[in-house]
RNA sequence: GGCCUUAUCGUCUAACGGUUAGGACAUCGGCUUUUCAAGCCGGUAAUCCGGGUUCGAUUCCCGGUAGGGUCACCA
């Protein structure tokens, strides 16, 4: 039996502390953890702090909030340790010092004598002669011990072209000059991402290396120090990049790429985040839009994994949402709209939990995500739900009437009046939107519709755009709804 | 510039040599209980270009073009 088909799938995530995550960020952890748990394999959260001066404070914690909001979780990680603690590069120097040493014993990694500035010169001597730069030209014959305080240097044993197999991207390739003698520990004693990443894979066990195409260039250096150690090189699987609007580019913090986390305070969805992120570089084949986490993990294979690059389109992820939040139980979706409730709409006088319930199947359907809620609410398109609308007093909006006359006022009062006569015959209980339009629906067809449903809707809402007057009629009950009209006849009669 | 790599509607994509090139978002038009939203119905819209291979290329090969990535004591 082939031992790679029973070995237990471990893969992780690894980001630098360098501030927020963004989707690019993100999407790549989720394929990483959707193929561990499609495998009852291992996902590994492990942070790469060995850039000190780049370190920002406060990142692992927004790394860990992001991930757990997203609905990531892994079996291992620096909040919560495992068998290969610790979880934070910093905390393992031992560990590259041990393969430094071996490296060292082989004749495989030397001193750097060069300071900064030396190199510097080097390189902008080849860059004018138009050649690419390679220390491995410049390496020094006779290096001296190295010390720790200078960078210690991996040596190319023997230059070649690279040739290996990735999961998405099939056979590839790399000539000589994508190899050179890269540092493995810089002068602060820190290792470089290109060893540390190596051992700690290596250490943890890590069976499937996940992450962007832009380390696509140094797969070779990666290549040649796992021959160096002697190390069975992973699977290596590289990942399609996300590109900002306009596509041009590849989706990064510089080119305004956002905060992962202000999507959960605009009001998206983790599973719409999910769903959407999911489908920008892996694709199931066929016409299913809307997956649900526990879809994603079964459906997800690397063999579908696209080559080339998706762009993010906040439209698709609208309505992703919008079709997420269909979805939602009623009592979670009445959650989701009161969360972006102001206090002062909470302490109107017709404000209830069980009012709350009944306008949520309809405040929902106009909206996509939480923008387009607090827009609403700032619109006052969900006030008059709970208290009497005070602007109808102004008259303005029956004055735009489409009846010509010069008496409409008296016109649409009369309307109004007749159908307050006709809505206090249905009962109380009976009271719901079917009724209230079989009731008046006669007397619309003889007056003209339009004429009488819109002086309708306008006085219960007290909005010139509103849900129809049905539905306004039945959320607002029977009493509540006479008040209204009552109150609109009282005013046209001023 | 060297090296690597990519290419289907505006966008995300389906197709794994034979389809009227399908779906979704967006857009446009229509319907609906005068509005708005939603919903339903319908329309516009794509295989980068040029050569091969083949009875037949979106699909395979080569070249061009255009894009992306990378050439750090960053990851």
């Amino acid at each position: 039996m082939d031992t790679n088909l029973t070995k237990k799938v471990v893969t992780r995530f690894a980001p630098s502390p360098t501030g927020f995550v963004h989707v690019g960020n993100i999407r790549t952890a989720l394929y990483a953890w959707a193929f561990a748990k499609k495998n009852n394999g291992t996902f590994i959260l492990r942070i790469e702090d060995t850039d000190k001066a780049r370190e920002v404070e406060g990142s692992i914690e927004h790394v860990i909030a992001s991930l757990k909001w997203v609905g990531i979780e892994w079996n291992e990680g620096p909040d919560i340790g495992g068998p290969n603690a610790p979880y934070k590069q910093s905390e393992r120097l031992d560990s590259y010092l041990k393969y430094a040493k071996i490296l060292i014993d082989k004749g495989l990694a030397y001193s750097d004598p060069y300071t900064e500035e030396e190199v510097e010169v080097f390189r902008n001597k080849a860059d004018e002669e138009k050649r690419p730069f390679l220390y491995r030209d410049h390496r020094p014959e006779n290096p001296p011990i190295w010390d720790g305080k200078k960078p210690l240097r991996f040596k190319v044993a023997n230059v070649k072209s690279y040739e290996w197999d990735d999961m998405v991207r099939g056979h590839l390739k790399a000539g000589p000059e994508a190899l050179d003698d890269f540092i493995l520990i810089k002068g602060d004693g820190y290792p470089t991402y290109n060893f540390a990443h190596i051992i700690d894979d290596l250490e943890m066990g890590v069976t499937h290396i996940m992450r962007g195409d832009e380390f696509i260039s140094s797969t070779p250096k990666f290549l040649s120090l796992y021959d160096a150690l002697e190390i069975k090189r992973p699977e290596l699987v590289m990942l399609p990049p996300i590109m900002g609007s306009g596509g041009k580019k590849k989706l990064g913090k510089r080119d305004g790429a956002k905060d992962f986390l202000e999507y959960k305070n605009e009001g998206y969805l983790p599973e719409a985040m999910m769903n959407f992120l999911a489908f920008i570089g892996w694709n199931p084949g066929g016409d299913k839009e809307i997956i649900t986490p526990a879809e994603f993990i079964n459906l997800f294979d690397i063999k579908q994994i696209h080559i080339s690059g998706g762009q993010f389109n906040e439209e698709k992820l609208d309505w992703i949402n919008h079709e997420h939040l269909k979805l939602l139980p009623i009592d979670k979706q009445v959650e989701y709209i009161s969360n972006y409730l102001p206090e002062n709409i909470k302490k109107l006088p017709n404000y209830s939990s069980d009012k709350l319930k009944s306008i949520t199947p309809i405040v929902l359907e106009r909206i996509q995500n939480g923008k387009d809620l607090v827009e609403m609410v700032n619109n006052g398109d969900i006030t008059y739900y709970f208290s009497q609308p005070t602007y109808l007093k102004d008259l303005l909006f029956f004055k735009s009437s489409k009846i010509p006359q010069d008496n409409k006022y008296e016109i649409l009062s009369s309307y109004l009046t007749h159908t307050v006569s006709l809505l206090k015959e249905v009962s109380d209980s009976d009271f719901n939107k079917d009724n209230v339009k079989d009731k008046i629906w006669a007397y619309t067809d003889e007056v003209g519709r339009g004429d009488v449903l819109w002086p309708m809707r306008f006085a219960l809402s007290g909005l010139d755009k509103s849900p129809d007057p049905f539905i306004l009629a039945e959320i607002l009950g029977k009493e509540e709804t006479l008040n209204r009209l009552n109150n609109a006849i009282k005013i046209l009669k001023i």
